[in-house]
DNA sequence: CTAGGGTACGTAAGCGCTTACGTAAGCGCT
DNA sequence: AGCGCTTACGTAAGCGCTTACGTACCCTAG
C-alpha cells in the first residue's frame, strides 16, 4: 500500500508559522509555554492547511492512546447496541475512537479480545456484558486488566463486577425483586423464570432478587420454576416451550432479558395461549423495541445508552485507589403484557 | 498517563534470537529473505516472549494501516448492527480492527466523520447507509473518497452507489417492485407507502420499484398514497397515522424498511386496525427481530450481515480500476402481517 | 550593576517499527 | 581462477510526533 502522505505535518504548520517544532507542538496540544499570540498564529495556521496530527505518531511518542475498545458479546443485541451507542457518542464528542470487539459470549474468546485490544494499546477498555461465575475465568480477565492499569491503562465494566475495576452496575437484584412482586401483586402464584446461562453472574443476581421477593410473601422459592437457556430469543423460545411443556400450571414468565421475553411472547403466540390473558409475560432491560412489541412488554428500564456514556466517564477521570461503583436507575415499566392471574 | 511499556518489543525478540532487527521483522511479516530455519527460530522466540508489534509503530513506519473505519448512521438501529457484526466478525478474522463512527442520518456530520476517519489514517473506509439525492453533499464525499483511495487508501459502500468506490448494493429497486407484486396479488388496490425522508437514494430506489409494479399492472402511480417520514420506528407511526388520516381506503401499507413497519404495526395497534385482516403491512431488510412480532412481518430479506462481510472484503481485495458493484440476493419473505384484501 | 529566577522558545533525542541499501558468502559458469 | 548472480542477513535512515533539556531574554531583588 502506498504511503498515504500529501497530509501536512507538524513541520508544515511549523515551518509556515516561523515557530520551532516544539513550539507548535505545544501549541496545538493547548499546553503552556507559549505566548498567546504566538500560540494563536499556530493554531491557525494548522486550520488554513487543515492540519489533524497523525495519532499513529503521536501515539508511539507520548505512549497516551486515544482509542478506547469496546467489548461486548454481539453489536446486533439491542442490549449491547444501545450501550456501545451511548459509548460511541461520548467518544465522539471527546474526539475519541471506539474499537469495538464481539466476544460472542464465549469467556475463552472474550479474554482473547482483552488482550488482543490491550496488546493494540487502546488507551481505555470497556467490557460489557455479564461476569462469568468461573472463577478461573474471571481471575485471568482481572489480571490482565490489573496489569493493563499498572501500565497507564484505563478500564471499566458495564453491568458486570468483580473485575476490579470501576463498574457502572445496575441494580440487578433488586429489579428482579421488582418484576416479582409485580406479578405477585397481580396475583400470580405459579411464577416460572426463563433464566440465561447458568453461570453468569447477571443470571444469578437477578434470580437473586426474584426469589428473595417470594420470601418474602412466604412463598418458597422452590415453588419457583427456574429454566436455563441463554439470554437470546431463540433461548426464549427455547424456554418458554420448556415451560409449557413441565410446568403447565405457569401464570407467569419472568423472562431474565428482553431478548428471551420476545423469545417466549413467540412460542406463546404460535402456541395461542393469550397473553396476558392467560399468561403474563416480563422482561428485563427495556430495550427499544420493547414497547412496540405485541403486546407491549412490561420489563425493568436499564438506561443503557447512559451506561456506556458513564462508563466511559468514569474510565476518562483519573484512577482512584479502590475501584468505583457506580449504580444506575432502574425503572418496573408496566405495560401489556401483564395481567391478573386468570381465575383457575 | 504513564507509559504503557514493559511489553516485549522487536529488539528483545532480535537479540534473544540472535538476529538483527529488519531479519526479526522480515522473518515475523512473514517476507522472504530469511533462511526457514532463522524464521521458525525468531517465530518460537516471538511467541515465547509474548510479543505483538506495536501498531501505532508499525504504522508510523509502514503507511500501512490495519484498522478500519465503518460508518453507520446509528449503532443502535437493527439494520445497521447487523452489518457491524459482519464487518466486526470478519475484520477479527482477518486481525483488523474496527473503529466505529454513527453520522446520525445527518449528511453533514457524516462528512464530517468520514473526514476524521481518514484524518486518523484508517486503511479502510466503510460507508453504509442510503445516499443522498443532494448532490454538492454526496460529490463532497466523493472527492473525499477518492482523494483516500489515491494515497492508498480502501473504501466501499455498503447499500449505497454514485460515491466512485466499491459497492455491494441490494437491489432495492426489485425488492419494492416485489412487494408491491405480492401486495397485488392479494387484491390489494389501494396501497399506501410509509417511506423514510425524501432525498434518500434508497427511499427513491425501493419507491420506484412499487411504482414500476403498479404500472405494470396498469394502476396508475397517482393511485398511490406515499407518506415520507423518517427511516425509525416513530417514523413509522408518524407516516401510519398520516395515512390513516388522509387516505381511509387504504388496505395495505408498505414501510420502506423494517423500522418503519415496526411503528406502523404500533400505530395500527393502538387504533385497533387488525393486521392482517384489515390492514396488511409489509417491511423492508427482514432485521431479526421481524420474524419474532406480533404479527410476524412480511418482508423482503436482505443479508445485513454478510454484506458487510461483503464490503470488507471488497475493500480488502486490490482495487481495480472501475468501481465494482457487488449485487446482494434479496428473498420476498412471506409472514403473518399480509393476507387478502378486505372486502368492502 | 549583577545575581537569580521565570518565561518563551529552540534543539535534539527518542518512541518501535519498516525497508532501502550494503555486504558477505555461496553457487555455477566460462 | 575470476566473474557475476543470487541468497541471507546486517546497517541505518527514517515515519511524524512528544518532551527533556538547553538557551536567550527580560524582570525583579539585593
Amino acid at each position: 500500500m502506498s504511503r498515504a502522505s500529501h497530509r501536512p505535518r507538524l513541520v508544515d504548520v511549523a515551518e509556515h508559522a516561523a515557530v520551532s517544532l516544539a513550539t507548535a507542538s505545544r501549541a496545538l496540544a493547548g499546553r503552556e509555554g507559549v505566548s498567546t499570540e504566538v500560540a494563536d498564529r499556530i493554531r491557525q495556521v494548522a486550520r488554513e492547511l487543515g492540519y489533524v496530527a497523525n495519532p499513529y505518531a503521536r501515539t508511539l511518542a507520548s505512549g497516551a492512546t486515544s482509542t478506547v475498545g469496546l467489548i461486548v458479546h454481539q453489536v446486533d443485541d439491542p442490549y449491547f447496541s444501545e450501550i456501545a451507542a451511548g459509548v460511541i457518542q461520548l467518544a465522539s464528542e471527546q474526539g475519541l475512537l471506539v474499537q469495538i470487539c464481539q466476544s460472542g459470549r464465549d469467556p475463552d474468546y472474550e479474554l482473547q479480545q482483552l488482550r488482543h485490544l490491550i496488546a493494540q494499546r487502546v488507551g481505555i477498555v470497556l467490557i460489557s456484558g455479564s461476569g462469568y461465575d468461573d472463577p478461573r475465568m474471571e481471575s485471568a480477565a482481572r489480571a490482565e486488566l490489573a496489569a493493563f492499569q499498572d501500565h497507564g491503562g484505563r478500564a471499566a465494566a458495564i453491568g458486570r463486577h468483580a473485575l476490579g475495576v470501576d463498574a457502572v452496575l445496575p441494580d440487578n437484584e433488586a429489579g428482579g425483586h421488582a418484576l416479582a412482586q409485580h406479578l405477585m401483586d397481580l396475583g400470580h402464584r405459579r411464577i416460572a423464570v426463563a433464566a440465561g446461562s447458568a453461570g453468569l453472574t447477571t443470571v444469578a443476581d437477578r434470580l437473586a432478587g426474584v426469589s428473595s421477593a417470594l420470601r418474602e410473601r412466604g412463598r418458597s422459592p422452590a415453588d419457583l420454576a427456574v429454566v436455563n437457556s441463554d439470554f437470546t430469543r431463540g433461548g426464549g423460545r427455547a424456554a418458554a416451550e420448556q415451560i409449557l411443556n413441565d410446568h403447565p400450571e405457569t401464570t407467569a414468565i419472568i423472562a431474565l432479558n428482553d431478548a428471551m421475553a420476545m423469545g417466549v411472547l413467540s412460542t406463546l403466540r404460535s402456541r395461542r395461549v393469550p397473553v396476558p390473558a392467560r399468561m403474563s409475560v416480563v422482561g428485563f432491560d427495556d430495550v427499544s423495541v420493547a414497547a412496540d412489541l405485541a403486546p407491549s412488554l412490561t420489563t425493568i428500564r436499564l438506561p443503557m445508552t447512559e451506561m456506556g456514556r458513564t462508563a466511559l466517564t468514569l474510565a476518562l477521570k483519573p484512577r482512584t485507589t479502590r475501584p468505583r461503583r457506580r449504580p444506575t436507575g432502574h425503572l418496573l415499566v408496566v405495560r401489556d403484557s401483564t395481567g391478573p392471574a386468570p381465575r383457575t
